[in-house]
DNA sequence: TTGTATGCGTTATCAC
DNA sequence: GTGATAACGCATACAA
């Protein structure tokens, strides 16, 4: 009874072969003779040998199989937003083809002991958003020659990414609630910054997120001059708090509408409306953004922007698949559709 | 130029110094000289060098830094679970010590392209649930010596499982609900077994989830006739849908309490039957299952049990780094807390 | 179709 | 504190 785990090598004497042989037999990347590849299997059973060692055929092939996904957030933040979990969807997908997995990562590691961009078997690294705390990874990340690409953020130099026409979307709906007759309008923003309490915008306050900068651009090219309130996340419970306070203002000065820049807060405005008496659409206009199913809205149904959050993902898949084989990475440009829904109308008579 | 890219020997042939040294001045675990880290370090950035390649690392250690995460489900569906996004938090922490990294695996790849237990180069596997597509990867890890943990599920043979008090729990929800003073009570489970269309449970329909199976008992122990009416998911809407039809009777036989598996599947029940005007405690209550907070269902609080989801995903790490080290995995089974909120009250007289 | 030889890039161990 | 040596376990180019 040895205490040494069987390699290959041992299975391949085992066998009376030599250990490419065997190699072959595991890997299947030549033909081989059925009795051959049936004497190794055999081998392999008597030895207890369960499979190469992935650790070594990662070194020798210089490929690990595994891509990672780096997130600004805490996990647990990061999967309560629908539209993340569909993008993994879509970058599972996407890496699949690789034969590659996806490793999670969180920007800044606060303990420190985690696995990080730089010391981890990776191949390829997909980042969500790009925050600064990053930049020094991905330095070393890309000294090292390894794929990134970006999901909606600014990674500077050349690094790839995956966009959306946020701003142009954003006009659309905002364009939507203007031909409807609306006036008092309130853009109800995702945060602006971290860790940024919510509240209304300073006129001259800078957004540091992309995704909400272009939003919030699209929504002013319509109606310049609406107000703005930033929430603390995209959630619904977010959402019903913001809206609360929008709307807890005079029926005359209230707004009519509401521009949310994600689904989530679009529908806890919709229930914060409800929950003062304020009928939607009749009363109050709703648009959200994302296009993803809220789970307990129904019945109503968002008019909104959908973005084709799963193929985000798969987009990424492939840019990681090109720069892999050498190939100039895709500039991927993903435009929303503008789905009109039950929560919005004209604006009441008055 | 040369094509190739610096190993940690030119770097030391640069520098100087011998291979062992440079190694030991990125590895930090030997102490080194000031001025030979500084050679060294310098010898580094001339040649471009951006640290020790991981996947030589990980062969000559026999250690990857990665531990596997299996679901059951697509990752999407997965993450709709907000318990098991808090278990993922307490798993990223709980591995952390390990200095490792969570690499998501779907249970059966339909693609077969993807990576999978047996030739990801992981330390370790967290199953989450067990299904029986499993059990053949399972024996080939378990084979190469690889530890395998089980959250909520049973692997068979000797895998070291995280378990929670299911039965127990639930039969003190039950008991709460009788006490009361309910007699017409109904069970809202979670799925009886993957892919079941909703729909009331027939008498002697066999279980095949554990968590349900187990809830299910707790409830019985208490309402050994209370019918059950199985849901498709764990989700609002689903619990919307099931309510709605488990309400829809007459109001004499209308069950005056409702006996949720999930929270999601409760305050999907509350809606609904404030969606029928059926008012919450006062004719109907409706207790809850993992006290997560529910986005979207203020200012109703769930009567439910609190599972410690964060803590059971800390543990699987703790179980993990148990079995690298060699010991004995820990036995690791968890209550849950009863918490009564304000969506329970005595039944309508009458 | 099978075997031979080599190196993938590191780090643990031990001596110095 | 530093250096020599020897694996780690495999897959491929090439020859047979």
């Amino acid at each position: 009874m040895s205490t040494r785990r069987a390699t290959i090598s041992d299975v391949a004497r085992e066998a009376g072969v030599s250990p490419s042989t065997a190699s072959v037999v595991f890997s299947g990347k030549t033909p081989v003779t059925d009795a051959t590849r049936a004497k190794v299997l055999h081998a392999a059973e008597r030895l207890g040998y369960a499979g190469p060692d992935p650790r070594a055929a990662s070194l020798r092939r210089g490929r690990s199989g595994i891509v990672a996904v780096v997130f600004e957030e805490h996990l647990g933040a990061a999967f309560l937003d629908p539209v993340k979990t569909l993008m993994m969807d879509g970058l599972t997908d996407g890496v699949a083809p690789l034969g590659a997995g996806l490793l999670l990562l969180r920007d800044h590691d606060p303990s420190g002991a985690g696995p990080s961009l730089t010391n981890a078997p990776i191949d390829a690294a997909v980042l969500i958003g790009c925050s600064g705390m990053l930049r020094e990874s991905l330095a070393a990340v890309s000294a090292r020659g390894i794929p990134v690409v970006v999901i909606e953020g600014d990674a500077g130099d050349g690094v790839p990414r995956i966009t959306l026409d946020n701003r142009d979307a954003q006009r659309q709906a905002a364009s939507h609630v203007k031909s409807l007759g609306h006036r008092r309008v309130v853009l109800l923003t995702l945060p602006t910054r971290a860790r940024r309490p919510r509240g209304w915008l300073a006129d001259d306050e800078t957004i540091e997120i992309d995704v909400t900068r272009d939003r919030s651009l699209g929504a002013r090219d319509i109606f310049p001059d609406a107000p703005a309130y930033a929430a603390e996340a995209s959630s619904m419970d977010e959402g019903f708090l913001a809206a609360r306070e929008i709307l807890s203002v005079p029926a005359p000065r209230r707004p009519t509408a509401i521009i949310a820049q994600s689904d989530l807060l679009a529908a806890g405005a919709v229930r914060a409306a409800e929950d003062l008496g304020i009928r939607v659409p009749a009363e109050l206009s709703v648009t959200g953004f994302d296009g993803v199913a809220v789970d307990g809205l129904a019945p109503h149904e968002l008019t909104t922007l959908v973005q084709p959050a799963v193929e985000k993902g798969r987009a990424a898949g492939r840019v990681v698949a090109a720069m892999l084989e050498g190939r100039p990475p895709p500039v991927v440009t993903f435009t929303c559709e503008f789905r009109e829904g039950n929560t919005t109308a004209e604006p009441p008579r008055g």
